[in-house]
RNA sequence: GGUCUGAUGGCCGAGUGGCUAGGCAGAGGUCUGCAAAACCUCGUACAGCGGUUCGAAUCCGCUUCAGACCUCCA
């Protein structure tokens, strides 16, 4: 597979050439959501990132494995002792199984990522069902020496682990500044060193989510599902590894400590990070309490909200920001988002009432080379989206006349535009009304003119708009009341 | 405190040594019975101060401000 593809790699802070391990297959692992709470506008970032590098590199011909996970267990609340499981937790508060809580808000998020026009990955492994591969990636961790016993939980070493390879490497941290400038930490007795992160925890009575393992029973720590399953689903090396610039570190950072233990070597080849979305300059996120849900930002039901915003209004307003910046949310950037999307789609649904003619005086090879260089350049969707416009411009002066194109140059400018809007970006037209809803309006509308027509005495018009609504099926039924319908 | 980002016109947001980003909002015009849409024209923006350079929003330094991570967060 031949491409000018791009990406930039945090691991090496530059701009690298996208080659893949065992092309044409293509293997990728983005970090999910964990399931205990409504996803919210800052998921949609990195569900929309990664769904359209997925998009660009099955368009370019790869056969792209894309793993996303399901964190429905192991993801504390903080890292001490008595860090409590976030799913547990909720399940305490509401009173419910864990797994019901897991599975309602998985169900959630997969409502709002099909809304969001998100594709499903190719497999979405959950962390629960899993704890066997985490337990074998446990005790080859241990077998190398790089996690220890203590209490029934296993910890991982970081101090060993970073004498032997380079903790900190991903996040640019180095161990020792990182020990200097950390406040001593109490509850932490059996730790060897506050950095140590745990692999496995030994439960405490009353934790519900509990599996036995050979060292008690217990629950995985958060960072080895991802090492677990992506090795499991990926193999011990793949080629790209996606998620939150907050998940950087410990998370990632971890991962690749787990990966590096267990088999000697990194795992993926590229980390690619999404920045934040941020609201009055501020990150939107669970513990700072100031996010919208994406089902508040679909009704507009939320205090901070003029309006609702259709899914693909987000969409569109992530997609003309870079990935790599942080999006600032507000009104009036959704309103103008809104209003752009919908001057796109107008433009694309012209296009199919443009009338060919005998020469062309459009370049199409200026938007095909505008449009790839941007998505190879790390994929730069504002740029590829302004040179959309800019042809959303040539389209209606091709409808208008003042341009021409010819019915060959037609088709290549129509299969290049689809390619790019629907297949790459994954945008979709929402200006088609919900039909039933439109029926409605039409017919009432109708009956409206037909009641000027009765009180104006004007009764050919009267009934020749009743018969021409039974001929297709629409039976109107007068009262002292006024005028009813029914649909036959 | 440590590490790292960023500061672009009314708003959002690209660009990163010389060439119009783009969208939204705004002004004028064309078209039009009216309106809408569409098309044309317009703003001369790059935090501040120095420096490098023939030339800097773009590179370097300093200053100010903002944010992220360092505890869970996409």
């Amino acid at each position: 597979m031949k491409n000018n593809f791009s990406i930039y790699n945090t691991l090496t802070r530059k701009v690298e050439r996208f080659e893949p391990l065992n092309d044409p297959f293509v293997g990728l692992y983005v970090c999910g959501p964990t399931v205990y709470g409504d996803p919210h506008l800052g998921h949609a970032r990195p569900a929309i990132t990664f769904d359209v590098l997925f998009r660009y590199l099955a368009f370019m011909g790869y056969k792209v494995r894309y793993v996303r996970n399901v964190t429905d267990v192991g993801h504390l609340e903080n890292d001490a002792d008595q860090g409590e499981d976030k799913i547990a937790k909720k399940a305490r508060l509401e009173q419910l199984e864990p797994m019901e809580i897991a599975h309602y808000y998985t169900e959630r998020y997969h409502r709002a990522m099909d809304a969001l026009g998100v594709l499903s990955p190719s497999i979405e492994p959950h962390a629960s069902g899993h704890i066997i591969e985490q337990i074998e990636l446990v005790k080859t961790i241990l077998d190398k020496g790089y996690a220890y016993e203590s209490e029934g939980s296993i910890y991982f070493d970081i101090e060993k682990y970073n004498k032997d390879f380079n903790y900190g490497k991903l996040s640019g941290r180095v161990l020792d500044d990182m020990l200097s400038n950390t406040r001593e930490l109490d509850g932490q007795s059996d730790k060897r060193n506050p950095f140590d992160f745990a692999l496995w925890k030994k439960a405490s009575p009353e934790h519900v989510m509990r599996w036995p393992s050979p060292w008690s029973v217990g629950f995985p720590g958060w960072h080895l599902e991802c090492s677990a399953m992506s090795t499991k689903y990926l193999g011990e090396r793949f080629d790209i590894h996606g998620g939150g610039m907050d998940l950087m570190f410990p998370h990632h950072e971890c991962e690749i400590a787990q990966s590096t233990a267990a088999c000697g070597h990194d795992s993926a080849r590229y980390w690619m990070h999404n920045n934040m979305i941020t609201i009055n300059g501020q990150k939107m996120g669970k513990s700072l309490g100031n996010f919208i849900t994406l089902e508040e930002l679909f009704t507009g039901n939320h205090k901070l909200l003029e309006q609702a915003y259709s899914p693909m209004t987000i969409r569109f307003f992530i997609l003309q920001a870079h990935y790599r910046s942080t999006l600032d949310f507000s009104n009036e950037a959704l309103k103008a988002a809104s209003k752009g999307l919908e001057r796109l789609m107008k433009g694309v649904a012209t296009l199919s009432k443009i009338s060919p003619r005998a020469s062309t005086t459009v370049n199409i090879d200026e938007l095909e080379t505008r449009i790839f260089d941007a998505l190879d350049d790390d994929l730069n969707t504002p740029m590829a989206i302004s040179a959309l416009f800019d042809w959303t411009r040539i389209i209606n002066q091709l409808h208008d006349g003042s341009q021409s194109i010819t019915a060959a140059d037609l088709d290549r400018l129509k299969k290049l535009i689809d390619d790019t809007v629907f297949d790459i970006l994954g945008l979709k037209d929402e200006s088609v009304a919900d039909s039933s809803a439109l029926v409605g309006s039409l017919v009432n509308m109708i009956l409206d003119l037909r009641s000027q027509a009765k009180a104006n005495k004007d009764w050919a018009t009267s009934d020749k708009l009743r018969d021409s609504l039974a001929a297709i099926g629409v039976k109107v039924k007068d009262s002292k009341e006024g005028s009813d319908w029914e649909l036959e």
